[in-house]
DNA sequence: AGAATTGTTGAGTGATTGCTCAATAACGAT
DNA sequence: ATCGTTATTGAGCAATCACTCAACAATTCT
């Protein structure tokens, strides 16, 4: 055969994400990139093709793992709409720990590349309907668990509850206080309550 | 004294405003400006320092003019809760008209630079708030008028409203499809409504 | 008309951009 | 140990970046 490769493909994947997910696709560098995975510029062609195609695995990297909490977050739940109600709540605990952004890197991503011709913007559109797509099944379990009432439609809630969480975490990394977050997240989870069927 | 400027300066301010809020800072070359602005760089730097600088003056150009357009709304309405509900409603026809981005130019900058170490941050921050301030004032006269419950706290409910509002856009930008965005209004609007004191 | 002052021009600055490639190194197979 | 294959290296590419400045043009004042 050959020689193998040195690095670990994962790891750079998720160094080039945070790194990506931190400082947006113009802003990053491919210094910055060869910094960051500790890569010289002909490995990072040789195993990712180009700074877009990079991005690309970064962002679908990104949005994986952001489906897979919520997954794993949902399993670990008594209710499905209780579920979604602590995945707000854990929103706080996210914003102490030391992530690269307290903003959604999909939405970021969206917003930073809505005007390039590039298809980056097309895969951040498809991962926000995919992440839709995921809590809308929540919402459904909800239903079919008698959690909410039957007349709740469960995408329109999802794009809802998917709205309510890209703005916070949004206000949150432009700077909004604490206390404001607090009340964001109260007044977030008093809508969620509001669909529960009276008892 | 000397020669007159040949350009009006509002308009290479609008100009620039349209292109940033379209591109953002980074994927904005100087290239394009001078483009956007019939100005050869020599011009451009005498009347604006820098491209930070220019930002700048772009961003706060903006902000007046959303908050001109704000109050220019909120004069011709028949009270301040329906103001403001007026207000989230026309968001669905801004989209229609072409505008250079659906999203709010400030809450885009916050986030595409929240990890620079420019001052455009700062800006941006500072901006967002008084952009809140101008939605908490709205409410405290609602609160005045008797319109919605005295115990509503004006400053919560306009960051709130400031969230919905900018996630939305996002969102729209994003590419969220029609039926969707009407939903997401009817839905703030509704949660707007619940303010309302009982009748 | 001439002097003084300021705006406009655009070629050109050094630095940085995303990216390439020939040389070299490191492995598995024989 | 040698060969074949593939990974790594880093100097360096053309293009573009934000920006400058000396020459020129246009205006007001005297």
């Amino acid at each position: 055969m050959a020689r193998p490769s040195s690095f670990d493909r994962e790891d750079a994947l998720a160094n080039a994400r945070n790194l990506f997910w931190r400082k947006g696709f113009h802003a990053t560098s491919l210094k910055d990139i060869e910094a960051a995975l500790s890569l010289k510029p002909g490995s990072i062609y040789a195993a990712f093709g180009s700074k877009k195609a990079l991005f690309s695995e970064a962002l679908t990297y990104y949005a994986h793992g952001v489906a897979e909490e919520f997954r794993s977050h949902m399993a670990q739940s008594d209710s499905p709409l209780t579920g979604l109600i602590g995945y707000v709540r854990c929103i706080t605990h996210q914003s102490e720990n030391k992530m690269p952004s307290n903003a959604c890197m999909v939405f970021k991503t969206a917003l930073e590349l809505a005007n390039d011709d590039s298809d980056l913007k097309e895969l951040a559109a498809q991962q926000l309907t995919g992440m839709a797509n995921l809590f809308a099944g929540a919402f459904e379990d909800a239903r079919q668990a008698g959690e909410i009432a039957p007349d709740v439609d469960p995408h329109r809630a999802a794009v809802k509850l998917q709205t309510s969480i890209t703005g916070l975490r949004g206000m949150i990394e432009s700077g909004l206080p604490p206390a404001d977050v607090q009340n964001l997240i109260d007044d977030i989870i008093a809508d969620m309550e509001r669909l529960r069927v009276a008892h």
